[in-house]
DNA sequence: ATGTGTATTTGACATGCGTCAACATCCACG
DNA sequence: CGTGGATGTTGACGCATGTCAAATACACAT
C-alpha cells in the first residue's frame, strides 16, 4: 500500500552539529561531514550496506551543504532549477503539485531519513513544491556528484535506483488508495503508514503527532477536510483511536488494518 | 498533468525482424541487434542524444533478447523476480496492482517506446503486473547490464535516471487527477494524453483506437465503467468527440482542454 | 447460421462524500 | 488579558457517482 521502508540516501546526525546554527546554508568542512555521516543515527536508512571505509568517505563527501528550513517555508518549488536532492535530517515536509486552476494536491509527507527532489531529475527543473511543516534541516546532495559516485560505487548506484523505484512503488500504492478506497479506508491506511514510518525511527507504535492539517491530509487522500474530520471522529467513537486534535493514539491497529483490507466493513 | 514525453530506453525496429517469428523468446546475435537499434524508428524516444559510434554499440548490446507477448498474457506479475526492464517495440500494455481483497487498480497504459518494469528495482521483485492488451513485442534489457553501461556512459546514466524520474512525475499527475478531478475532467485528460503520445509516434492528432475496455479506463481513472461510458456519451452529445465503440475521433481538443483546466464547467 | 460470452449503453435508484453553515477551540499577537 | 485568524468539529442538505438492472451489439467458436 504505502511505502513500508523509507527512502534515503545520506544525512548526518542532529547530534553532530556543534556550531553554525543560525545560517540558512551552512558549508561543512570535510572532516565534519566524515564524522557526521558515519555516525549518523539515520545511517541504516540512508547508506547502502557493505561499504568499505574508502567508499564511505566518498559517499560522505557528497553531502557538502546543510540547510535549515523554517516551518512554512519552501525547500524548492515548481519550475525551480534542479541541482540537488535533499535528505531530511530533522523535520517534516509535505510535497505537492498545483494545477492551473490553483488546486493543490499533496503528493507526499516526508520525514527524517527520506529524500526529496526526485521529481526534478526528469526535466532539470522541479515539477512540485516542498514545504516544511515544522522547522527542519536537510542535507543537500548535488545530483551530479551523486551520479559521479554511482559510477564508481556499484552499491551506491543500486541504492539510488532503489530509492527512485521505491518512490514509484509508493505512488502505485497511492493510486490504488485514491482509485478504489473509501474515506475511512484511506484514513486508516494513512495512519498505519505514518506510525510504521515513525516506529522505524524509534517512535511509538501507537502514538503520533500529526504535523499537517486536516485539509492537508484530505488533499493527500483525495478527501475534503470535513470528511477527514468525520472519519477521525468515527474511529474515536468506535474505540479504534483516541483523537485529541493532532495527537493520535492508536488503540486497535488490528481493526484499522481490517478496515484497509476489507472495503465493505462498516 | 500526464507524462508529456514517453519514457524509453532502447528498442529495435519492427522492420528488422526478418526471421524467428514464432518463438516466444528470441536470442539475437550481436550484429542483428546492432543494426536493429541504430536504425530503430523509436530511437529518438529511446536513446540518449549525442552518443558516439562506440557508445551506441555498447548500448545496443544491452538489448539481447526479444520476447513476443500475446494479447491477454502477462509480461510479468507481482512477486516475480526482477531481472530486466522491458522496452516495448510494438503493442500496448496495461500495468496494474492488486489489493488483498482482489481489487485491481490500473496504474498505467504503455505503448511502443515506453519502458515497463521500473517497479521491480526497489525490492528485486515486481510489485505490479503488466499484461498485453494486444499482441506485442518487447526488448529485454537485463538491469545489471543497464547499470554496468550507466557506469561507463554518463549520458546513459542520466537517461536512466530521467526515465525513472519521469515516471515519478507522471504518477504525481495521476495523483492530482485522482485526488481532485471529476469524471469528465478525468476522461478528457486521459484522452488528450493518449492522443498526444500517439501523435508523438506518428499517429493522428485527432483519431485513436482504444486498446482497453471501459472498465480498464475506469480503473485507471478511479471511476466505474458506467461512469466512463456516460462521460463518453456526454462528450459525443456535446460534439467534442465522435465515439464508435473503441474508435474515437476528437473534434474539439480545445474544449477538452478547457474541461481539464477548469474544474467547474458543465 | 446459431449460440454464447464479453463489452457497451442507458435508465432508475441509492449513497458517500462534498458543500455550506454554525460553532468551538486554540494560538499569536497587540 | 483580550482579540482575531487559523484550525477543527458537527449538522443539514444536495449532487456526483456508484449500484443494480435490462437491452443491445459484437466477437468468436461450434
Amino acid at each position: 500500500m504505502f511505502d513500508p521502508a523509507p527512502s534515503t540516501l545520506a544525512s548526518p546526525p542532529p547530534a553532530a552539529t556543534p556550531s553554525a546554527r543560525s545560517a540558512t546554508v551552512v558549508p561543512i568542512n570535510s572532516h565534519a561531514v566524515k564524522v557526521a555521516c558515519s555516525n549518523c543515527n539515520l545511517r541504516e536508512l540512508c547508506m547502502p550496506l557493505g561499504l568499505n571505509r574508502d567508499e564511505l568517505d566518498q559517499i560522505e563527501s557528497v553531502v557538502n551543504l546543510r540547510r535549515k528550513v523554517k516551518k512554512g517555508s519552501l525547500l524548492f518549488h515548481n519550475g525551480e532549477k534542479f541541482t540537488s536532492l535533499f535528505a531530511i535530517r530533522t523535520g517534516f515536509f509535505k510535497s505537492y503539485v498545483a494545477s492551473e486552476d490553483g488546486h493543490e494536491q499533496v503528493t507526499g509527507f516526508q520525514m527524517a531519513g527520506e529524500v526529496l527532489g526526485l521529481d526534478g531529475i526528469a526535466s532539470d527543473h522541479h515539477t512540485c513544491n516542498a514545504i516544511a511543516l515544522e522547522d527542519a534541516e536537510v542535507c543537500l546532495m548535488p545530483f551530479d556528484r551523486i551520479e559521479e559516485l554511482s559510477r564508481d560505487i556499484p552499491s551506491m548506484q543500486r541504492h539510488v535506483h532503489k530509492i527512485m523505484s521505491r518512490e514509484i512503488v509508493r505512488e502505485n500504492g497511492i493510486m490504488l488508495l485514491l482509485g478504489s478506497m473509501r474515506a475511512e479506508e484511506r484514513l486508516a491506511a494513512f495512519l498505519l503508514n505514518l506510525v510504521d514510518r515513525l516506529h522505524a525511527r524509534g517512535f511509538s507504535q501507537s502514538e503520533l503527532v500529526l504535523r499537517m492539517t486536516r485539509e492537508e491530509i484530505g488533499s493527500y487522500l483525495g478527501l475534503k477536510l470535513e470528511t477527514v474530520s468525520r472519519a477521525f471522529s468515527k474511529f474515536a467513537e468506535d474505540g479504534l483511536v483516541e483523537v485529541d486534535k493532532r495527537n493520535i493514539r492508536i488503540l486497535r491497529s488490528d481493526l484499522l488494518r481490517d478496515i484497509v483490507g476489507r472495503p465493505d466493513c462498516a
